[in-house]
DNA sequence: AGACCATTTTGTCCTAGACAAAACTCAGAT
DNA sequence: ATCTGAGTTTTGTCTAGGACAAAATGGTCT
């Protein structure tokens, strides 16, 4: 692919694409020596799109758990080796890896229509549930893989998501609005943009017979506090994905927690807690789409068996 | 509202809150006295409940394009007395629909079930194109309005966008796809998050039986000039809502256009150009959606030895 | 193994100075 | 009367290095 020249990143340009803080780009700067940016004729950093991307790859690592002093002063094959042995070994999932291949195929080749055909048969023939659980959570990831790998442009995961975002809505929409307990009011964090996990969520939620608020993206928390109770909702759904550091997003469900009454449920689902080691008091977290059923199902026993509203 | 004993918080937290970094508030504290947060133990700011308060409505007068040496010194009533004389100005003419004025009842009341159906029947009632040109358009500018001037609060707007773009996707969706010229991509530059625009662009293209590629909200100059390349496509349409500031979007818009090759034209949409002083050789501006029509027509009467129709 | 303490590691906060971009003001020209 | 451009003020973001607490790790002793 052939990349064309590619503007210097000023420090808040990186801040905004890696996540990570300007203060941690400045103080790895000084101690492990990465990055080294340019500088423009006033002294500020000007980070090349070589180092930018070497960062990326190392949030994503960092994620991972592995720690700051063995990647950022680490050449860049050493960590391509890592990130792809990591994932590698994790998800090999052979039998239906025919749909993801080709999703992957139609979007490298930017085949918009294709692609729109492609999801759209997917759906009508694995239902709405298994469409998001068992082919749109692991497209999600082997699409961000590549882009991290830099096999796929933005631009490329722009055309992804907004296609399944459209086929979503599409399959949320044709449903019957179900009014079952528990009632959702579904959004994200500030600084947490991705619509996709929402959008998941809300079609997981709709074939269980919940219709939820669902908010858009990040809403501030004590908006959310404050609707959840006008709407009077008893549960608060959130998304995460991995955008957001685990650990500014405990804080800001603390924060949360702290605002809702105690009756509200906050649920908050998504990759990013895959590896989270301190579960919060009053959080329900959900890894992985496929508990929701479950989670459902014991909020409906725990409600069914005071025979009554919770509050 | 019975807020509970919320701690005093940190610098990161008001950061988060009220969306003014780090250093915004500390060159506040430095140079007009205010906040003065306590300090913990170790000189660590704590921002008390009261004046983080007092930022956020500060944070939203400067939305409205107020300056901080006014705001930041002043007293806490003299804030609230601007923020509510401020909304008395400009209130509507009687003659916009009951349509817009029910949709604005039923956001106000957190009605998502009544404002779903509202849309819904709004959709059948109109039409597409009507609906899109006659009533979304009007509704996106009373919403922003009732918005600056606190009389509904993010999440309504929230709201508001999410349902919205429901239905217009909706509508997309359930039209059969065309192919007529020119073929067109579709999304907004960095900076640029306001999806409904790029929706309703979308959504009058396809009643002209134009199907176009959406990349979604913020892809960058470079990519889109690789993608809309690689895909061939005649125009770039790009969506801007207000929250841009105009010179940064012609910057912007003179980069890519130097980017793509002569034959590839830019359509410019959306409410920022209303108050446009000069024009950008090789870029379209259109300001008002009902205009879309005629641009189309223009483009197809220029191209017409091409033929209207491919495949 | 599990519990405890010491030692790195790591991110965030601190102060204070500098400067460019944006917004405003006002005189002069069309 | 309205536009234009130059000067001035305002405003946010950047710079630097120092400091420290929370988290992770390693080692030792039950």
């Amino acid at each position: 692919m052939p990349t064309p020249q590619l503007p210097d990143a000023s420090i808040s340009a990186v801040e905004r694409e890696t996540g990570l803080s300007k203060d941690t780009l400045r103080i790895w700067e000084r101690r492990y020596g990465f990055p080294l940016p340019l500088r423009d004729a006033h002294g500020e950093r000007l980070y090349p799109q070589e180092q930018v991307h070497k960062l990326r790859l190392i949030s994503r690592l960092l994620d991972r758990g592995l720690r700051p002093s063995q990647l950022v002063a680490a050449p860049l094959e050493t960590l391509i080796a890592r990130a792809s042995s990591d994932t590698g070994g994790a998800t090999r999932a052979p039998e239906d890896g025919e749909l993801l291949d080709t999703t992957l195929r139609l979007l490298a080749a930017y085949d918009e229509a294709g692609l729109r055909s492609h999801l759209s048969v997917a759906l009508q023939r694995l239902g709405l549930q298994r469409f998001v659980i068992d082919f749109a959570a692991r497209m999600n990831m082997r699409v961000g893989e590549a882009w991290s790998l830099g096999q796929l442009s933005i631009s490329q995961e722009h055309l992804y998501t907004e296609q399944m975002q459209h086929q979503l809505r599409q399959g949320i929409g044709t449903l019957y609005p179900g009014a079952r307990h528990p009632s959702v009011m579904l959004t994200t964090l500030p600084g947490e943009e991705h619509q996709l996990g929402l959008l998941m969520a809300q079609a997981c939620l709709a074939v269980e017979g919940i219709r939820c608020v669902s908010l858009g993206v990040q809403t501030p928390a004590w908006e959310i506090s404050e609707a959840a109770q006008l709407q009077g909702v008893e549960v608060v759904g959130l998304s995460f994905s991995e955008a957001l550091r685990q650990k500014v997003a405990l804080e800001m469900l603390k924060d949360l927690r702290a605002r809702l009454p105690e009756q509200i449920e906050i649920w908050a689902g998504g990759a990013l807690w895959a590896r989270l080691r301190r579960r919060l008091p009053g959080v329900r977290f959900i890894t992985r789409l496929d508990q929701l059923p479950r989670v459902i199902a014991d909020y409906r026993a725990q409600y069914a068996s005071w025979g009554g509203h919770t509050g």
